[in-house]
DNA sequence: TGACACATACCAACCGGTCGGTATGTAATA
DNA sequence: TATTACATACCGACCGGTTGGTATGTGTCA
């Protein structure tokens, strides 16, 4: 019953576009509903096998509101890499081990909570982004820079901790913050490809821990076993 | 004109079924050229945006000889995942790191090896397993088990050296050689993901080398500095 | 009243797959 | 050896449904 209720909440057809400013319904645009769909649907059949009428039907508008927010299935593609980057940063902003104050301790945090968070279905876990680049890298170029775009972006965010963390505890190592940042990225998508070819997200677990222990061998930290 | 009489030789037309025994050319089916092209093509532009009419017309053959060797698109896909299996292990057992005795020897030639062999165009060095299970892992499950075996074929062959290289240097470690194995496939596929997303091998490069010392760390190498 | 945010209706190109047919090889029979 | 019978490999025109995209209508709000 809750769930049914949450759903209604911003789903269902019609009376969508009431109450601009009073109490409840915030009123959610076809763009966003778009946008929305893209990342669920995407995220589950990729996007070449993604359909308009697909994304239309999931998202409870039509054709036509589709092509007056986006110019093409290509343009909707850019502007769901920006809407999943924003989406993603404020997750991870707001996510538990951000209140952690050593980068270190941080660092690590997010290492676990990105293996925590594969749980439930793989499409609802999974990275838009990776999705999109793997198949549209040499065909649209977009495409490909607007992942790229966000993937660093998302990187950089975990270079900054791991930047800190070297200055306090490994200042002289010859590794870069900025490849390490990208390395977690790394065995992230790969975590996510292997999650899909098993249809389950235990090797997935298993890699996202080598990752931590790698960390924790670069900072000489103990081999610290919790898993 | 050599070019034309290159293509001639093994595409135009009528007389293809020459020469049983003697001397020159062994003649190559259209399954073949079929599952080459999609090997190419599929790499290049996905799973799902690859048309029969694509892979008809860059292996030389007509549709009819397509739906002669193959059921549909997707029997198609499975077979070209066996092909690609049986490929990539021919290639890697001659690969020249085989000769070496040493076990870990062997792993760290492996990652080596597969770190220099990200040259030239980038469709000619990514996986065809991690691009078609990442866009069918959810709506064709042949396609999604078929690369799932090749995968685990070749972790298998990587968890060997592994294996015998715990036994040797590291009996009591906690993890598992299964494991470790199939961590160096995700930061394989990751790697490619990042190479597609920057468009060239750099950063995929950067983590393979992170692979290599993470390696050399469980197996308490000292922190060798050799690109 | 005009700009905006959609809905409806529609199209031409394209896609996976089918089908009738041909060329060549092969094995049995006479 | 010639004939028949059948199998394999392949051709390419064709089909119906689908796809990305367009043209046009309509209700709402400033």
């Amino acid at each position: 019953m809750p769930a049914k209720a949450t759903t209604r909440t911003r789903a269902a057809g019609k009376p969508s576009g009431r109450r601009t400013g009073q109490g409840a319904l915030p009123k959610i645009s076809a763009r966003e509903k778009l946008l929305d769909a893209a990342v669920h649907v995407v995220r589950q059949k990729g996007y070449a096998a993604t359909t308009v009428d697909d994304l239309c039907k999931e998202a409870g508008v039509t054709k036509g509101a589709f092509f007056h927010h986006f110019e093409s299935k290509e343009d909707l593609a850019v502007a769901a890499a920006a809407y999943w980057s924003d989406f993603t940063t404020e997750f991870f902003n707001s996510a538990p081990y951000q209140q952690l104050t050593d980068p270190l301790d941080r660092l690590l945090g997010y290492i676990d909570f990105r293996r925590e968070i594969l749980r439930g279905k793989i499409e609802d876990f999974t990275c838009l982004l990776g999705t999109m680049v793997q198949e549209a890298y040499e065909t649209s170029p977009k495409i490909r820079k607007a992942c790229d775009a966000s993937i660093s972006r998302h990187a950089a965010a975990v270079a900054e901790d791991i930047a800190a963390a070297k200055q306090l505890y490994a200042p002289d190592a010859t590794w870069s913050a900025q490849e390490l940042a990208l390395f977690t990225q790394v065995v992230m998508q790969g975590s996510f490809i292997l999650a899909k070819a098993k249809h389950g997200p235990k090797a997935a677990e298993a890699s996202i821990l080598h990752l931590k222990r790698y960390v924790e061998c670069l900072f000489n930290k103990k081999q610290g076993d919790e898993p």
